[in-house]
DNA sequence: GGGTAACCTTACCCCCGGGTAACATAGCGG
DNA sequence: CCGCTATGTTACCCGGGGGTAAGGTTACCC
């Protein structure tokens, strides 16, 4: 027995410690934003030291476009698999809508940091999100054709998540409704 | 003549240099957000020295508040102004959206600002950005009468004069069009 | 069982930028 | 015209945190 004060430091592989920092890192920078995060603080919340983070992701910043990314690609899908173009258009937005509502319940540190990053116009992830923006924009146009209508709709389902997450005794179902509403199709 | 090098440092009564470092301050923190923008570089904007920052607002948070204060408070002054409660709903919201529009023509860097402080639900400004939201939120409650409603079609105006500033082939009623559609008040 | 590669840590470097002390001068009141 | 205050500057301190060099240990494979 060598020494009891060591932390016990479990190996594991690698892409599993991976998903854990990430983890770690999305919970940071959501909670207090990407300047006011350490690496130092994401280290000690993952359970590792500080060199592991820049191993496996080479800067801070390699570590907080990884989490945007990943966050960004499981929105993408979720949306995609749920809108796919069948059915009618009342159908497939409310397809659409729920799997966002589902998104922003599960992952609400991935939903505050790509909210964050959306906002931030010049930042250096301006390309992927960008990319992420005109993916959401594509949907919608396809179901209201006026693109100006899109752009608030996307805003009224952003702000309406955010105000949905702090006053969780409404229903997935009514948020979901007020949305349907305000696109036009009453029910 | 002592020296032709000197930055000719004109004197300027305090309120007047005190609006033109929160003008360079707002330009700044808007382009590159709170903490990427360095004291240094708002002072250069300025044309004054860092030293003056201090002795004006104390330090690096009080500008930021001072900034935030400012523009919030001309905010929602516009805007009471606009959608004083006489007339009917629909055209105190007309009058109330061009208000908000117009603020954000003319003030980009405030909005800026302001957007980016209201996603922030953590900051010390927390107290003051809330009264902000607290205040848009009842003008619309007394309209909409409906508070999941009101804060989507929060989001919706915001969203939307961002999409605006960044496509301004469309006239500012064109916009306004959109929301009133999106509030339910068909033309 | 020994070489090797992957996993992981301690201890440090060093610059950026917030904040300040000390000093300079314009211009107004008496 | 003389000093006092408000306006302004240069030059510096120093702590936080991003990033790294060097080394230790586990476990897998032959």
């Amino acid at each position: 027995m060598p020494s009891a004060s060591t932390h016990t430091p479990r190996r594991m592989p690698r892409a599993e410690r991976e998903q854990e920092m990430l983890r770690a890192a999305g919970d940071a920078f959501a909670g207090h934003g990407f300047h006011d995060t350490s690496m130092e603080a994401i280290a000690e919340a993952a359970g590792i030291s500080k060199p592991m983070l820049y191993n496996y992701f080479g800067s801070k910043h390699g570590l907080y476009v990884a989490y945007v990314m990943r966050s960004g690609r499981l929105l993408m899908q979720s949306m995609r698999e749920a809108a796919s173009p069948d059915g009618p258009a009342p159908e497939r937005l409310h397809a659409g809508i729920l799997a966002f509502l589902t998104y922003v319940e599960e992952h609400g540190s991935g939903w505050a940091v790509l909210q964050r990053e959306m906002l931030a116009q010049g930042g250096s992830l301006a390309a992927e999100v960008s990319q992420l923006r005109e993916g959401i924009a594509s949907m919608l146009n396809s179901i209201f054709d006026d693109e100006p209508f899109a752009h608030a709709f996307t805003g009224a389902g952003e702000s309406l998540a955010g105000w949905w997450l702090a006053h969780p005794e409404h229903s997935k179902d009514q948020i979901a409704e007020v949305l349907m509403k305000i696109a036009g199709f009453r029910p």
